[in-house]
DNA sequence: TGTACATCAGTGAACGCGCGTTCACTGATGTAC
DNA sequence: TGTACATCAGTGAACGCGCGTTCACTGATGTAC
């Protein structure tokens, strides 16, 4: 059965109260969310977000749970493309996760920032949402292992060891190698976003001239990934 | 003319808050720090800390600017060894900021954190102190440089305005491409840590396999920088 | 199409809390003679 | 060595503020007959 035009509504609602919540938080911080802000800015009062969302930490894990779907998806749709080449679709999820860091700041904060006072995320809700976008990262190396394309490492005792508890969690079922290629490869880049974004590589934020920067360096990490 | 008792005294006062601050921050984030908070914790009340700072940002300045110079320590002391050969040194470098950053989380989310929501850190105070920590990173980059051993890259137009303005900040002649060098090395290296001390690389924080897993990474980071 | 009732969205007042900061004060520590 | 005074550390009450959350309520929207 269709919505009715209540629900039609109500969702609406919650995608405003959203929405509005990623706002403050892009503007002021996430700790500095508040439920009694997002209202005054809706126009409402903040009992009446009681009819949306059952506490305020409920919002906020709700926003986490969207911001890695939405990493997901972005990862997801730069691999969209007809581009054969796997250093350019590399390139293009790298390319694709500092984007999505740079137009959506607020939900990149929710999930790598620093974690919100008094806020404890609910076990088993967040972690698979996590999983979902870093199997997105896999998922270009592994194009390129099956091409037979990837140099792969050998992996001591100790690295195993904390890379078995990602096959479960990221349910891949190829080498611990790629794993451990997608990890360092996603730490490369999360590291030069995480410098820009917080303003340590430039006072005055030039976004042109740090992404000339940023593409270079990727650049230079896939060249180093594939082998021929 | 020595302190007297009293200079003693206060000094002794400024330092516990500060370690109180510290102790408050890496508990419930930078956040969360609270002048009332510090101040029962020190079984006094909180007008007493306006004694020794003018206000509440007054305070988080100088952690921020305590932060920097013990992460710079640290840099330096790691190089202050016989070792000669320079992977050994880049690696000790790498892993000293790593190890500072596990040893001294309060100062490492204040400096590289979310920033703390309505405190606007005054301009001119954290910017050189920011700027002491990555010459440190330089220091061992350039002693590679004058031996020759640093693979240089060329850099495009657009790369060199973006590094340029380091020049004067940090007071370092060399090529723009030590400079660069040194960045990437240090986005590298702040990636890992960062993802490992937010918790995305391992659900349970069992620190010693992701150490072999950073030593193994920074390990092929530092043979592709040199020549030979 | 009209009426009676149930469901839901939103209000406004109130709660207890912790915050940074001010102010007038008390008592202890240091200094000058 | 003793006294008078200045300096300083810390207190306790109070300020205004914003917070999350509860509660009883009003009106509007939907549903059943």
């Amino acid at each position: 059965m269709s919505p009715t035009r209540r629900e039609r509504v109500r969702a609406e609602t919650i995608d405003e109260i959203k929405e509005t919540a990623r706002m403050q938080i892009s503007k002021n911080g996430a700790a500095a969310l508040s439920l009694r802000g997002i209202a005054a800015e809706m126009g409402m009062t903040a009992p009446a977000l009681y009819r949306y969302f059952d506490s305020r930490d409920d919002l906020v894990t709700a926003l986490i749970v969207d911001a890695y779907k939405s990493l997901a998806a972005a990862l997801a749709a730069s691999q969209e493309t007809e581009e054969e080449s796997h250093d350019k679709r590399i390139m293009a999820s790298a390319c694709a996760y500092r984007a999505w860091a740079l137009t959506h700041r607020a939900e990149y904060s929710l999930i790598f920032g620093t974690p919100i006072p008094n806020y404890h995320a609910p076990v088993g809700i967040t972690g698979p949402a996590a999983a979902q976008s870093l199997i997105e990262l896999i998922r270009v190396l592994d194009a390129v292992y099956q091409d037979g394309l990837l140099t792969l490492n050998e992996l001591s005792p100790a690295l195993i060891k904390m890379l078995e508890p990602w096959v479960e969690k990221l349910g891949y079922t190829g080498p611990l190698s790629v794993i451990q290629l997608a990890l360092t490869n996603w730490a490369k880049i999360h590291g030069l976003v995480s410098l820009e974004l917080n303003g340590h590589l430039s006072d005055v934020p030039e976004e042109v001239n740090i992404g000339s920067f940023f593409e270079k360096e990727i650049c230079s990490l896939v060249e180093r990934m594939l082998t021929d």
